[in-house]
DNA sequence: GGAATTATGTGAAAAGCCTTCACATGAGCT
DNA sequence: AGCTCATGTGAAGGCTTTTCACATAATTCC
């Protein structure tokens, strides 16, 4: 049996807690959604998970710590989700790409806390490798989805790729940055946030001479 | 005389500082700048500028209020520079566009304090009326520039000035926040922010059938 | 099976922060 | 000069972060 602790007698603690990294990174993400990034306390995460204020300290270094280790599932899953959007380009790159649009502010809508760690806590950028290597793959979804959809622009004025992906990326984290956070919206708006990106999307490729 | 306690005699500390609100918001400015917002302490501001750590609370109901007086001086500043960067849209409304996005990145990279504290403090939209209206009156510029612009289109086929108002902020949002934040650049770019930004406004405009 | 080693959690403590309160001091007005 | 209001001080409570020596459970190795 590999946990031995086990679940036996469900009302006694066990003194080892069995999954604590696990456990803390989802109080961690319950109350920054409640009180934001900065509100969140490693005491009370702690006390969420029913350990001393100083047993976290022996699965992060410190708090930063643990805020980077949100930020980085925070970036796995996004990749994941928007590798699933994309979908090899199917049925064809346009829609696709589309697709991963929606993808993109689907999961900072319903993940406001994850994105505000990935994005907006000040994580120096240089904080972890793992969170780095993350990162770089949810970007390279979009990087590989750019290349596909560029084919798609008459030969001889192609751009280049990487500049169209960071074109969407960026308006992407600007339409979920400032329109589309969770219950928190910045400001009215004379239309979904899917909307938005997805008008802005169209009228750049028509820009970029692809046809729709 | 206004401010009769002067500067008389220099070394000594005067009882009253004479302009403790601006030398806090200063020393906030400079500590954010350092260490990011959440990094800033009201106690070390309340040092920095010579006066016990019980003095800002005549000034400022919170830490988190005078976060809000930050941001407002931040968006202040901000519609002041987009103003004058857009000239009335002289002397073509086009080149005037560009003026005014590069003017928004300029803006955040020599204001990283300011802009980290303006957008990614999670301050709550409503912390203040004040607040509301320096965003309010930052966005009206990029707005009203938006509005001469869509002149430009050709009639048959007009955006509405509000969408591409928003489509412009959300994109210089993002290559501001995602790659040209002072020192600590996110993440290394083939190009400089400002030339990403205005080769996708250029794109964007073309998207828009506008002549350039 | 039993002992040694390692991993994980505890309690207490130092240092620092936010914020409030009663009180002190200075400025401006009459 | 005296009154009133604005502004600054010191001390205090309650919170947080983080470390350290110590306790206890899990695992490994004979």
């Amino acid at each position: 049996m590999s946990w031995s602790k086990s679940r036996s007698d469900k009302g006694r603690r066990a003194y080892h807690h069995g999954n604590l990294p696990d456990e803390l990174v989802r109080a961690a993400l319950e109350l920054i959604a409640e009180k934001g990034p900065s509100g969140f306390t490693m005491a009370e995460a702690a006390r969420a998970a029913g350990v001393s204020p100083a047993a976290p300290y022996r699965h992060f270094r410190d708090r930063e710590d643990l805020m980077a280790e949100v930020a980085r599932r925070g970036f796995d899953r996004l990749a994941e989700a928007l590798e699933t959007a994309w979908d090899d380009g199917a049925p064809n790159p346009v829609s696709a790409f589309e697709r991963v649009g929606r993808a993109y502010l689907k999961f900072a809508r319903e993940n406001p806390a994850d994105y505000a760690v990935m994005f907006e806590a000040g994580l120096p950028s240089d904080t972890s490798p793992e969170l780095s290597r993350a990162n770089e793959k949810a970007f390279s979804v979009l990087r590989r989805a750019s290349e596909v959809l560029c084919q798609e622009a008459p030969a001889e004025q192609r751009p280049p790729a990487l500049m169209v992906s960071l074109h969407i990326w960026s308006v992407s984290h600007g339409i979920a940055a400032l329109f589309s956070r969770g219950d928190a919206a910045r400001r009215k708006l004379p239309m979904a946030p899917e909307e938005l990106l997805e008008a802005a999307i169209l009228i750049y490729l028509r820009g970029l001479g692809i046809r729709i």
